[in-house]
DNA sequence: TTGGTCAAGTGGTCAGGCCACTTGTCGGAC
DNA sequence: GTCCGACAAGTGGCCTGACCACTTGACCAA
């Protein structure tokens, strides 16, 4: 059995994950108002100041509402009910699968639709990453903010959106592991080349093409996970 | 100028906003540790419960990260710099485009992969969701099932993520403002029959008709928000 | 050099309190 | 009888002050 690291779960995490269970689960309808926070608080035995930080962070996560002198309502009913279980983080090559198919056609759209400042703010992404990568900085920033611009100059802020929470995921747990032993001055040089073949197409205003580089650095980040995979398995 | 509702924001948002603006402005890089809460709390004016209600919200946000006994971190930089403005909410329009790419493709991948359990799960929210609207409620939820069933049927789960991602975005303002004078009874007859023919083709196990249906089923919606934002037009 | 100890700094949590807002009720004015 | 305004109870918003647990780095001894 690997070690894991041990990670104490703070209070209000434990709290809203536990409310939040309640919710998915269907207990409680669209628009049920909960107990009132102190009630709450009480009955599962922390003080209001920790139920507040879960409530807030459910609030994010667009669960619950809060309104002032009123109470607490379910604003987002569970969908646990019924549905094959999944496993809740994305694995690293499912969420490449999905960027190949949703940023090639934000590629397309580019080479169709980009600006000229567009254009340039793609440009200025990729050199940023060059001069990072050179100074053995981690090039992590600048290659999403390359993506991240791609999407933007399709024209689509929802595709933005979309594209900037797929990379996100890059943050859970299986990533981690994954990235942590990477090479990156060599993975670098690769990932700079495919980027480079990306920006030419847009620039030619080829979205046929820009599709297939966009597809194929994706392939090939797949493929550079898979071997990082395999160096990991021999060595643990 | 139209009157607009005026939402007391609460502080924890303030604070929230504030400190997230110095973050995506690039004011700290990612890695800078930032003051003591005590301090940070002081310099912004607040006590500390509300300065930690505000890092709690950022730290589901994506951008810090809270290190115990350590410090508060900043995990994401800011991409402000150099990008052309865009909308921070997504239209309508836009989301409906990204859905119709982003789906029809899960429509597809459902048609190849679905098993016997997850095209069964898909049947029951469309059944849930003909029972709702013949109950007059609101069948939204329902609605939102039946395309989360859908995706979780490509057997992506990083696809589950961004349809329902997209589909939250119908909690912004201008989809609000869209959607509450719809007449639910009437879209939802139109809603059925499409999702019928999505379930009809991935039963099929028709990639390319699935595809279409589910394509066919966004640029339906598209054209009844078309409506709804003329009618809206008129009687504004 | 290595390892352990200790103290300062920092986040985690709590208790209790006061204020502002919402909501429903009740009584008076019409 | 109807309407409307005042009042009070309930609820969330926010604050103060405190104590505990953990991290970190410095210092000391083997």
């Amino acid at each position: 059995m690997p070690i894991q690291a041990v990670e104490p779960r703070r209070l209000y995490r434990q709290i809203a994950d536990q409310i939040g269970a309640l919710i998915e689960n269907g207990e409680y309808e669209r628009g049920t108002r909960l107990a009132p926070e102190r009630d709450l608080a009480k009955q599962l035995g922390v003080s209001r100041p920790s139920l507040r930080e879960a409530l807030i962070a459910l609030e994010i996560e667009g669960l619950l509402e809060v309104r002032v002198g009123s109470g607490i309502y379910v604003t987002r009913p569970g969908e646990r009910l019924g549905g094959v279980e999944l496993a809740d983080a994305s694995g690293p090559f499912e969420v490449i699968g999905a960027r190949r198919l949703l940023e090639g056609e934000c590629a397309a759209f580019a080479a169709k639709a980009a600006s000229a400042a567009q254009l340039r703010a793609i440009r200025k992404a990729h050199s940023g990453m060059i001069s990072e990568s050179r100074r053995h900085h981690n090039p992590l920033d600048a290659d999403r903010m390359f993506h991240v611009r791609i999407a933007e100059a399709s024209g689509n802020s929802a595709l933005v959106l979309v594209v900037q929470t797929l990379w996100d995921q890059r943050m859970g747990p299986l990533f981690r592991a994954l990235e942590s032993k990477a090479e990156y001055p060599m993975m670098a040089a690769d990932t700079v080349r495919e980027h480079q073949a990306i920006i030419t197409a847009i620039a030619r205003r080829d979205p046929g093409g820009a599709r297939a580089a966009m597809r194929r650095h994706m392939d090939m980040t797949k493929k550079r996970y898979t071997e990082e995979w395999k160096v990991d398995g021999k060595h643990g």
